[in-house]
DNA sequence: TATAAAGTCTCCAGTTACTGGAATGTAAAG
DNA sequence: CTTTACATTCCAGTAACTGGAGACTTTATA
C-alpha cells in the first residue's frame, strides 16, 4: 500500500511516517516504476508499534530499541520491563516537579486581586 | 560586572544569559575597550525574573510579555493573573496526561513477569 | 615583564521529533 | 487529455538552549 493507507491505518500523519523512513525505523519497500514507498502490513503493525510507544512518551531511540525486542522472538521480558520501569520513574519526577509548579502557582493566583490595579503579588515573587 | 558574574547571581548558565542577550530578552551594555557584555543590577533583577518564570514553565515568549508587564509600573494585576491561569490549565493538562500514562505503564509493568523468557505483555500490547 | 590561565567574544552546528513548503514527478478520474 | 490527488526529494524552521572552534582580553603567576 501507499504511505497514505498506510498512515491511515497507523494513525500517524504522512510527514511522520516519511520521517520514520528517512531515519531508518521503518523502511519500506519501494515501487521500481514510481519511486513510491511500498508498506506492507508489517510495515503498518511496525508503525502502530511505535506509535503507540511515542505516546507512551519513550523516544525514538528507546523505539529503536523496543522495536528490536519486539522483532527478536527470542528476547527476554527482563529487558523490557527494565525499560518500561525506568520510564516510569522518569514519570513520576515529572509529575513531582509538574505538581509542585502547580501548587506554586496557584497559591500565587489565589493572593493576586487580578484586578485593574498594578500591585500583583505573582510578579512580586517572580522578581524576588 | 561581567557575564560570568551575572550568570552566578541570576543563577543561569553563561550560553544561557548571552543567549537572552541574542534574543533581545535582557540587552547590557557594553565595555567599548573590550567588547565585554557589562551586566547592572537591574538587569541581573530581570534575568533572575526571567530564570523563576522558566522554572514556572512559562514560555519565553510568556517570559517577554510577563517582563513587559513587570517594567510596566502602570499595568493591571488582571493581565497577568490571566496568563498565570492559563498556565495552570496547561500544566493540569499535562498532568492528566503523565497520570494516565503512569497508570498504563504500571499496569503493563505488573503483568510482566521480567524473567529471562520472551514472553511479555508490555510488547504485546504495544503491539496491538 | 613574560607567559600562562581564565574569561570573553562571535559564529556555526547540533539537539528532538517532527512540520511546512517548494518544486517536481506519477497515478487515477472524468 | 486534462485536472486532481498523491507521491517524491530537499531545504528550512520549531524551542531553548548547549557545545565547540578560533580569536581576543584580562588576570594571575613565575
Amino acid at each position: 500500500m501507499n504511505i497514505s493507507q498506510a498512515a491511515k491505518l497507523s494513525g500517524l500523519s504522512v510527514k511522520t511516517v516519511r520521517y520514520y523512513a528517512d531515519i531508518k525505523m521503518v523502511e519500506p519497500a519501494r515501487n521500481i516504476q514510481s519511486g513510491y514507498r511500498s508498506y506492507s502490513n508489517d510495515d503498518v503493525a511496525k508503525l502502530n508499534f511505535i506509535g503507540k510507544a511515542r505516546r507512551f512518551n519513550f523516544s525514538i531511540e528507546e523505539c529503536r530499541e523496543l522495536l528490536s525486542l519486539y522483532q527478536d522472538k527470542n528476547r527476554s521480558s527482563k529487558e523490557v520491563k527494565k525499560l518500561t520501569l525506568a520510564k516510569i520513574a522518569s514519570i513520576d519526577e515529572k509529575l513531582r516537579e509538574f505538581h509542585s509548579l502547580r501548587d506554586e502557582l496557584s497559591h500565587l493566583v489565589n493572593c493576586c486581586n487580578g484586578d485593574d490595579r498594578p500591585s500583583c503579588p505573582i510578579l512580586d515573587e517572580l522578581s524576588k
